[in-house]
DNA sequence: CTGAAAGCGCTTACAG
DNA sequence: CTGAAAGCGCTTACAG
């Protein structure tokens, strides 16, 4: 109690209290085995007492370390980035880690300033979810960084870092696949923004099974625009206008798809009988909504775990070989087209 | 790109290279006035030839701050939570600062270890989301702390501090009221910790408005359980059993809603015409739910951003009378709930 | 407007 | 097993 509102209590205050050196006290801090019980419990009692706090900035400065993780998504309020935050944190968390968290909201420029200053804080490792029009800037920048780094969920070209990410590609070819096999010809893909890997994967897949199935692509019934719930909506009011409308939507993501269904109830239009639609991410909502969205599962947790561990070896292990790994998509038949 | 791979380049290297002492380097660095012109463009010229990086961590430990807030919350896979960390994280970095995150996941250690954490990395400030069954050790822990801080959505009693969140009291009466107005007497109330003042403010209401109305409140339709999907079905279903089952439910939030509409379904039972449904938070997903949850909004990211701006008033005027921010609810009447 | 010296609170070698 | 000295890379007073 008698501890004052003016300052920290010190390490080297604590020697003194106990009778030893700082560097001994340092050592106890830290659980060095080579210090003695006796030494040891003096040094505790002494802690205990005088009410010391740990000074991480101040061990870090010296020891040229700190125990941060950045971590840079595009926007939380995206289930598939919630969830994917969470499988990172919680796994850095138990490897010790603290996450300093920064949030694009898709901006370039702000995702240029929150690595700068990432770098500043001299964060160990950084995990970067990046924005969907990153420019060659940002891939000079990246690269730059003399930092253990994990890019995750979208692949940014000629960036030497590890990766985590989903097969888009094949999760959209089976997605579309599905749709085919229930007899639809005209399909439209909405959502996404062309610039980023992760519409160009899931065209691909979209091609392909067009291809396969001997089928044509109209692309009057592909529009990009922002991957979310308005984005949807929008888009589907569009191609609703088309001469000849879709009986089928494939959607950049799940987001897309609860619009895309918003805007065919605004126009009457019965899902699973009038049309079919298909998601992609399998976010919580997915399966609660009314009626159950087919999709696409991305297991967004399971990444941001790998993206950690991933990360955590590479702190751990600078010379180790470049990983690429990417998961295998699950496609989950739910009421937006069965049967 | 002589940039070697060994170590940051130093103030004290930049301002040798531009052949001026540390001291004025520090100051162009800072951005002070008092420099003159010719000198600050020296040091920016050598700063850029030599690629200099910031050192936030040495200039922190040197001037006894940070330009870190830690944030700890429950969990960010419910959207009150990730909203709620929108408005808090985009204020904050407009501010200046950058957010070390925490998520307890609602357990009390988890939360004890995060603050011994935050304290360690000498936070300026601290934003705290509490877990439902805070203990009378969190309280000390928290009235040690000699940090400023903010409490936000849940209260705790005995803490010194800052505290942000809506009248969940006015909210609940609010939303039993109209359900009471379109005639139902057997009301439900489910889902919340007891233990929890987000609980114990919501039966308040739920009690005063039956109070109000002559209306009896059968403990019997009382469930609490965790608040989400999973804990909202548990629920129902257990109600449903009831002799006399509940002819509307009124949840503690919208998450809950939703397993509660799930297990309606499940059963054959139809909202809007056997039984009626109100949700709490107005997340986003209630609106675009089919059918659209009737709720009452809490606005998780006002409440974010306003106890960023209570924190930063904090840290910057010390002594200023404790604040105890009350936002206003808002009944959102959807389907279901009409007519 | 600019500089020399001391210090923030630890850890790191090194010595014994 | 323990200690004395130096240093991590800045900023802070102070002097001029």
């Amino acid at each position: 109690m008698k501890q004052s509102k003016k300052q920290r209590v010190t390490l080297q205050e604590v020697a003194l209290h106990a009778g030893v050196s700082t560097s001994t006290a340092s050592l106890v801090v830290r659980n060095n085995p080579r210090i003695s019980e006796a030494t040891r419990k003096k040094v505790l009692n002494s802690i205990n007492e005088l009410g010391y706090v740990y000074d991480r900035v101040a061990a870090n400065m010296r020891s040229r370390s700190s125990d941060i993780v950045g971590v840079i998504v595009t926007d939380i309020s995206n289930s598939f980035i919630s969830e994917f935050l969470i499988g990172v944190q919680s796994t850095l968390e138990a490897l010790g880690y603290t996450v300093l968290l920064g949030t694009t909201f898709d901006s370039v420029s702000k995702q240029d300033h929150l690595l700068s200053t990432m770098i500043e804080h001299r964060v160990d490792g950084l995990i970067l979810n990046p924005v969907s029009k990153s420019s060659e800037k940002t891939v000079s920048q990246l690269n730059k960084i003399e930092i253990p780094k994990v890019l995750a969920n979208r692949e940014l070209a000629n960036v030497n870092s590890d990766y985590v990410g989903i097969d888009y590609t094949t999760g959209a070819l089976m997605a579309v696949n599905h749709l085919i096999e229930k007899g639809h010809k005209r399909i439209a893909f909405l959502g996404g923004i062309k610039q980023s890997s992760t519409w160009t994967e899931r065209i691909r897949g979209f091609h392909i099974a067009h291809d396969i199935a001997g089928l044509k692509v109209d692309e009057s019934l592909i529009i990009d625009i922002e991957p979310n719930r308005k984005g949807g909506l929008e888009a589907i009011l569009k191609v609703l206008e088309n001469d000849h409308p879709p009986t089928a939507v494939f959607c950049f993501n799940d987001l897309v798809a609860f619009g895309v269904i918003k805007g065919l109830a605004m126009n009457g239009v019965i899902l699973g009988q009038d049309i079919d639609v298909v998601g992609f991410d399998n976010i919580p909502e997915s399966e609660l909504y009314h009626p159950p969205l087919t999709t696409v599962s991305s297991f967004p947790r399971s990444i941001g775990i790998k993206a950690a561990n991933l990360l955590y070896n590479r702190m751990n292990n600078e010379s180790s070989e470049l990983q690429r790994l990417i998961l295998k998509p699950e496609l989950i038949i739910r009421e937006t087209s069965k049967k």
